[in-house]
DNA sequence: AATTAGTTGCAAATCGTTTGCAGCTGGTGT
DNA sequence: ACACCAGCTGCAAACGATTTGCAACTAATT
């Protein structure tokens, strides 16, 4: 299931379909890649008057619903995902020196059979984030010039 | 360098030595796997008076000395390792049910070209956090028996 | 329309972590 | 041994993300 219509995905997960939830949820289909809950809270139209805790209710309940999921906690917040064949489980990058955080390319998760069984026998594995921290590009040139201007 | 010394680490990185600090990473270098700053701060001596706030200051300092290195973020709260190459990086598996945290068997690293090369040409990776979740053995094997249970 | 289980907004609570500040201490030069 | 000062420490308060209690509200069902 792919669902990008919110209605039909609440509908199909079988969860009170409301205004808020509806709206919630719409705007994590439209969201790029990633988002934190309040950054979802922040795009959503003011006049609709949704609630923080609302949107952080949402969230938990859309995580545990699988139609979204948490990529990475970056010192003490979370970053999600739209989880939907469109979006498959990818590793990201976050620049110590911008804080950036970049979509890598997607590893696959299911023929990642190297980093599952890296989990002993018996275990579970539902979920793999997996993190790259460093300089970007951008960052790491800058620091290069610098040091070059400090070096004269 | 891999030092076991509280004191001779401190001095090599050329840092002030205090009685708290080096209390402090002498109880790092003497525990396991991994520990939060809580559990740190929980673990010294209740006489010497350590102020928590001394025991984050000291985490973070030791973190950018690369003295410890931090394993991963789970919830809002931060584990952390120490770093010597008698702890080489290594995946975790945190379980879902009873929160417990196990360390796997290491990932190399330096040959593990493969994570690193994610990123793209000219970004620098200094760090790589590889976190599985999902069920442990103990609470996967609970939840069967459950299962059971409940389908008679 | 009535019922009710589930949802929402609001405010307050939590929890890990950080910070401002005054007093203390380690390391250096005398 | 002494004085000095940058850097630490303890304390309490601040912070920011997230969660929760509760009374009012609403979607879904009868």
């Amino acid at each position: 299931m792919d669902l990008c219509d919110a209605r039909e995905a609440l509908k199909a997960k079988g969860l009170t379909v409301t205004e808020q939830r509806l709206a919630i949820l719409q705007k994590i289909f439209d969201m790029g890649c990633y988002f934190t809950a309040k950054e979802l809270h922040q795009a959503l139209p003011s006049e609709k008057r949704v609630d923080l805790a609302t949107v952080y209710r949402a969230v938990r309940l859309f995580e545990r619903e699988g139609l979204v999921r948490c990529v990475g906690e970056i010192g003490n917040c979370r970053y999600y995902a739209k989880a939907c064949i469109h979006n498959p489980p990818h590793a990201h990058f976050r620049c110590e020196k911008c804080g950036r955080l970049f979509c890598l390319r997607p590893f696959n998760f299911d023929d990642s059979k190297e980093l599952i069984s890296l989990a002993g026998e018996g275990f579970e594995v539902r979920r793999v984030t997996l993190m790259l921290e460093g300089l970007c590009a951008k960052c790491r040139k800058e620091q290069l010039i610098n040091h070059e201007e400090g070096g004269k």
